[in-house]
DNA sequence: ATTGAAACGAATGAACG
DNA sequence: CGTTCATTCGTTTCAAT
């Protein structure tokens, strides 16, 4: 897919903002009859632009409002020993997000649990399991905010 | 809303992997006719445990695959200064998630942006211009993955 | 690349077990 | 809780431009 113009742009940001929206809706809001609108979308869909379409939860109502970025050095930092912590830490139900990063640390992850026992728990008996881990540091989100989506 | 039973789960599982699943579909899955899926998606979103609905964009594909959080310092912690603040930040382009946060530093914001210029240009142009921003670190992001979703 | 219409399939709500 | 069924509404395709 080449460039996006600005039907596209406004698409997208409508998409971000609210993917159950209809194709009559889109076309109503955009001036345009249904047809162009779905050849657009579905366009946009096939280039991959369009990753997917998920239901975002309110972690608060499912118990994940405690959020902490946990900073970790590795051992060893072989392919195979990286990749095998990777997909293993990501299992864990706790952890939301994975990251190997530059600076002092080599990887981060950003897990959501319930309360400060959830966290101790994930800590003592999940993560400080790891063979090739050596030395970790938790930064605890006091509040957050995300933004909807991408500006185009 | 209180519990939520296997279905609920089921159908939260589904939600976050493709919101765009049909009701039908979802009941096919469920070995359930359309009604009672109907009834329990819209209990769900009435309820607020679903959010919202959003579409996902490759961010590779929309010139936004360098990711750096960065941690940041303040001189000022007073309510209004740091809500300024978030406001702010939150607003520039290139942030897409910010948080307050203990530890060495005050806050700490998620950039995605589209290579090493863009990076130069966001903390000389923008974020160095913020009055009661006193020192910064950034972690650059080498590779990443996320989970779908919440683990019901 | 857009329109308008038509065929199809899904969402919604009533009646009921 | 669940099912079936009827109606409404959106999606999808296509001829024409």
């Amino acid at each position: 897919m080449d460039k996006l113009d600005r039907t596209d742009r406004k698409i997208l940001q409508l998409l971000q903002q609210d993917c159950r929206i209809t194709i009559k809706e889109l076309a109503e809001k955009l001036h345009l009859s249904n047809t162009p609108v779905y050849e657009r979308v579905k366009k946009l869909e096939r280039s991959g632009i369009i990753k997917n379409y998920v239901a975002v939860l309110d972690p608060e109502k499912i118990d994940r409002n405690l959020v902490v970025f946990i900073s970790i050095s590795l051992t060893k930092h072989t392919r195979d020993v990286v990749e095998k912590f990777e997909s293993e830490v990501l299992a864990l139900s706790e952890v939301m997000e994975f990251y190997i990063t530059s600076g002092n640390f080599d990887a981060m992850v950003k897990i959501m649990v319930k309360d400060m026992n959830a966290f101790q728990h994930f800590i003592q008996e999940k993560l400080s399991k790891f063979e090739y881990l050596t030395r970790f540091n938790s930064t605890f989100v006091i509040s957050s905010s995300d933004k909807i989506g991408y500006d185009l």
